[in-house]
RNA sequence: GCCGGGGUGGCGGAAUGGUAGACGCGGUGGUCUCAAACACCAUUGGGGUUAAACCCGUGCGGGUUCGAGUCCCGCCCCCGGCACCA
């Protein structure tokens, strides 16, 4: 063996070798713990992985290998989310088809997490477009249905004009696809949804109890978005009865004999205050106001819906946008207090959130004050200060008692909340009331590369479920599939497809929509339980048995698409009795994002920046040509567009598997981005090689059997020492590893190995029985604490001390508290708070003597001259502080 | 605006209320080499000193405490998310 680390010596011979010894089966030994741990399920791309994605797999290898050798059985599963737009518009600019494309891209993905060597069962693995997988996908879509959960129904919806299909609203952000960043339009075509609204109140509860970053758990309770409110029917003034109105979630009512709209509010406490209503444009009742009002004020208020149809998402919800709007010429009856007040039509108001109505209280809210300003609506203040202090309107303050609020004033506005909620109920006009900003969740596309829904619509519109015996609705195979962007998917022209029976025998069509990426992602983590099950989606047992995901590892940015989704599944399948759980991963961490040097030049004169953009992206070929003042450097996430990508064969080719996965559970800590350094990856090397040096240096003194020796060995204080400091670092790493504080893990080690170094210099000419025993267990430990992040180097030094085998298949060492404790300190010694000496005193020392010395010493004397001590604090082993004065 | 996370040497970052800056990168000086690269040794928060002593230092201002990077109050700045959600 050499005494430096050279991985191209035998990297790839264990990496060989763990695949002929089959060593990452998933055991499952029934006296053992288990330990699920999981990382996102990846799209594999064509542009394949770069170090940046090493970052997840890495750490979560790292605490898996630990895992197994503790004695857990580990279930740590890879597969591909294979389903999808990516997928498919890859494809599409390669011409081929996404079937074959996805096989090989997956293939790449494989050899390259191989080539790092994380420790995946692939003999799990499976991708999303497998139909034994998606199979089971429609299983589950069809569980859905029969327990009312996915419906089909007309919406208004995010279309997509540039992948051509409609979005959910978890992929639209600002108004523009997340992943094309087109210009969202509204579409109104039939939709498939997922009934996730349901689910909210659960969605929200659960969360306080799962171990996941504070920041993913407040953007999913922001995202679901509950308050708690009243909603309240308006009536009309001067309407005449009307016939039964109803429609769409809209709650328009016939009450008490005239046209009615209702209205949500959490703020119940300014009712008194309400100088105006509005409706949103797109609001059902408009049409009947209408009716009722004379030509001019219908036609304006029909020229604005049109102004407010053919206005895009991202400019009508532009902040800071100045409010516009129009009086209907109706009015509406404050139930108050008896007051008219006008009802204007605005769209600041959003019709898919509420009831698509408000009551305007301009003195006690921003938007409506701002509204009101503009058009000279009356403002009435009815909050006031508790001190009845004069204050600037508006005043949207909580603290504070009802004024001009009749019978109510004077009462404080959380009380009045509850008292005129209830006088609302009794009044039988509505009724407190939670209300969700979360809708529902759209699932069809019109496109071909994904899981086809399982549907049958027969001749005479209704929909039938396709029997499960007859499961999966085979995607077919076609050459042509690209979307047509007519609002129908690509399967849709497809007769062989569409063409079918219904159960009763008679013609029938298929549904053609296909389902998003999301569904297929939302339940992998069961079929990884019991992979290659024929008959059901998975064995019950075997998903009791591993779920949840004990560690779920990935990036922030599925805080609230994929995450979400999984959760709600996983409790439609509990309560349908299929799993246990009813959170699927009770444990969430994320990971810092890689970040290269990028070149980039500043701007030409004629030249305009995209906003956010810093400067003009340059390839690394075209920075070597310009001159040095024309380019900038930044830090920038890999990929491919951005040219600067280093991917694991650039770095295992440099530097090495091991000094990789070193460098990057090193550099930063899991959650922080890292910046690549190539130095970095050599100061990896550098360790790794001091170890190789160490362990060189040390297998002369190396007793195998130490373990039933070291027990009956009268320990010098050199052994005494060298055990201590192996105790301690296993204490060290072992919880550094359970805590995801890889970096500190890594630093333990370092710090034992210079310690060790500097042991066996100091004692390798006369080595003591007790010393050679004590660094036998040290070098052992250290090997065997190195062969989670360094699993290649472990295995490679492990035989150097004539061990058969693989260090995984060793049992993790354990520290004893005892011989981790110090039986020498070193205590600092205060004055006032202000450090003055540092002494080295006996562990056992008592207070009385700690004082006695600390006050003895020179340093500390000097700044006692002239003062009494008036006040001693001594912590054991560690302090002494003299307070004088 | 609201929610979440942060602010510590030249850089990445360590620090259960108890010696701030572990560990590493980079820098400086040296060894090896014909030379370079690699490697190895020493040193490295700022001021101050021949050296020490000593002084200053964890975004800013207050507070609690014998003692605050850590706890409390009020600000400033950065990152991420949401954003007319009534």
């Amino acid at each position: 063996m050499s005494d430096r680390y050279e991985p191209a010596s035998f990297e790839a011979k264990w990496r060989q070798r763990w695949k002929d010894a089959d060593l990452f089966r998933t055991r499952t030994d029934p006296d053992a713990p288990k330990f699920y741990g999981a990382d996102f399920f990846p799209y594999p791309s064509g542009a394949g992985l770069s170090v940046g994605h090493c970052r997840n797999y890495v750490p979560t290898d790292v605490i898996c290998r630990m895992k197994l050798m503790q004695g857990y059985n580990v279930l740590h599963p890879m597969g591909f989310d294979a389903f999808g737009l990516p997928a498919e518009n890859e494809a599409i600019k390669h011409k081929t088809h996404p079937a074959p494309m996805i096989k090989s891209y997956a293939a790449t993905y494989r050899r390259q997490m191989e080539l790092v060597g994380i420790s995946y069962d692939w003999s799990r693995s499976f991708s999303s477009s497998d139909p034994e997988y998606y199979r089971w996908t429609q299983w589950i879509f069809e569980l859905l249905f029969k327990r009312g959960l996915a419906y089909r129904s007309m919406a208004a919806v995010n279309w997509d004009p540039v992948d051509k299909t409609v979005l959910a609203d978890e992929e639209i952000v600002a108004g523009r696809a997340e992943r094309s960043g087109a210009l969202v339009e509204k579409k109104w075509i039939p939709q498939w949804f997922f009934k996730i609204s349901d689910y909210a109140q659960r969605l929200l509860d659960d969360l306080d109890e799962l171990d996941w970053p504070e920041g993913i758990k407040s953007q999913q309770r922001n995202w679901i978005g509950r308050s708690e409110g009243v909603q309240f029917s308006m009536v009309i003034a001067d309407s005449a009865a009307p016939d039964e109105v109803s429609e769409d979630g809209f709650a328009v009512k016939n009450s008490r004999g005239a046209l009615a709209f209702d209205v949500f509010t959490t703020r119940i406490d300014t009712v008194f205050g309400m100088t105006f209503c509005v409706l949103a444009p797109e609001h059902p009742l408009l049409e009947r106001i209408l009716r009722g009002v004379d030509e001019v004020h219908a036609e304006s208020v029909r020229a604005y819906q049109l102004r407010a149809k053919t206005l895009s998402d991202i400019d009508r919800l532009a902040t800071n946008r100045e409010k516009t709007g129009v009086f209907t010429g109706a009015y509406a009856i404050n139930p108050a207090n008896g007051a008219k007040v006008p009802i204007w039509v605005a769209d600041y108001v959003l019709a898919t959130y509420g009831t698509g109505a408000i009551m305007a209280v301009p003195a006690h809210d921003e938007r409506d004050f701002e509204f009101a300003k503009k058009f000279g609506i009356e403002v009435i203040q009815v909050i006031a200060p508790t001190d009845g202090a004069q204050v600037k309107l508006p005043f949207i303050a909580k603290d504070g008692v009802l004024v001009n609020s009749g019978e109510y004033s004077g009462m404080p506005v959380f009380e009045s909340m509850t008292a005129l909620g209830i006088w609302i109920e009794g009044l039988g006009i509505g009724e407190r009331k939670v209300q969700f900003r979360l809708r529902d969740w759209l699932i069809s596309r019109q496109r071909y590369w994904g899981c086809p829904i399982p549907i049958i619509h027969t001749k005479d519109g209704e929909m039938q479920l396709v029997p499960q015996d007859c499961l999966p609705v085979e995607l077919p195979m076609v050459d042509e599939y690209e979307p047509s962007g007519d609002g129908t998917s690509p399967l849709a022209h497809i007769p062989d497809f569409v063409n079918t029976t219904d159960l009763d025998g008679r013609l029938g069509q298929r549904e053609t929509d296909t389902m998003g990426g999301f569904a297929c992602s939302s339940w992998y983590f069961l079929r990884f339980c019991d992979p290659s099950n024929k008959t059901e989606p998975w064995n019950f047992d075997k998903a009791k048995y591993w779920m949840p995901v004990d560690c779920y590892v990935g990036g922030a940015e599925h805080a609230v698409m994929h995450l979400l989704y999984a959760r709600f599944w996983t409790k439609v399948l509990y309560d349908a009795g299929l799993v246990t759980v009813k959170e699927p991963f009770a444990r969430l961490e994320n990971q810092g994002q890689v970040l290269a040097q990028t070149p980039y030049r500043y701007p030409r004169v004629d030249e305009k920046l995209e906003v956010g953009e810093e400067g003009v992206l340059l390839s690394f070929v075209d920075a070597a040509k310009l001159p040095e003042e024309d380019i900038f450097y930044r830090w920038a996430r890999m990929s491919k567009s951005k040219g600067n990508v280093v991917t694991p064969e650039d770095a295992v080719g440099g530097y090495g598997a091991d000094a990789l996965r070193m460098y990057l559970l090193f550099v930063a800590p899991f959650n922080a981005d890292v910046q690549w350094s190539n130095e970095g990856m050599q100061g990896q090397v550098r360790f790794l090689s001091k170890i190789f040096k160490l362990i060189d240096e040390s297998k002369a003194f190396y007793v195998p059997e130490w373990k039933g020796l070291v027990g009956f060995e009268e320990l010098d204080s050199v052994a005494r020492e060298v055990r201590r400091k192996t105790h301690k670092t296993i204490r060290k790493a072992t919880a550094d590893i359970d805590r995801f504080a890889f970096n500190t893990y890594v630093s333990s080690m370092m710090i034992f190995v210079n310690e060790l170094t500097d042991l066996v210099q100091r004692n390798k000419a006369n080595p003591s029985r007790a010393f050679a025993l004590t660094l036998s267990e040290a070098i052992e430990s250290l090997i065997k604490m190195l062969s989670p992040s360094a699993p290649h180097s472990a295995d490679e030094l492990w035989t150097t001390l004539g061990h058969k085998g693989f260090v995984v298949n060793e049992v993790w060492p354990t520290f004893v508290s005892e011989l981790a404790t110090d039986d020498l300190v070193t205590v600092a010694i205060q004055v006032n708070g202000k450090l003055r000496d540092t002494i080295e005193m006996d562990a056992a020392a008592t207070n009385e003597e700690l004082e006695a010395v600390a006050k003895s010493l020179p340093k500390v004397q000097s700044h006692l001259e002239g003062k009494t001590i008036r006040k001693v604090i001594v912590v054991p082993r560690k302090l002494v502080n003299l307070v004088a004065s």
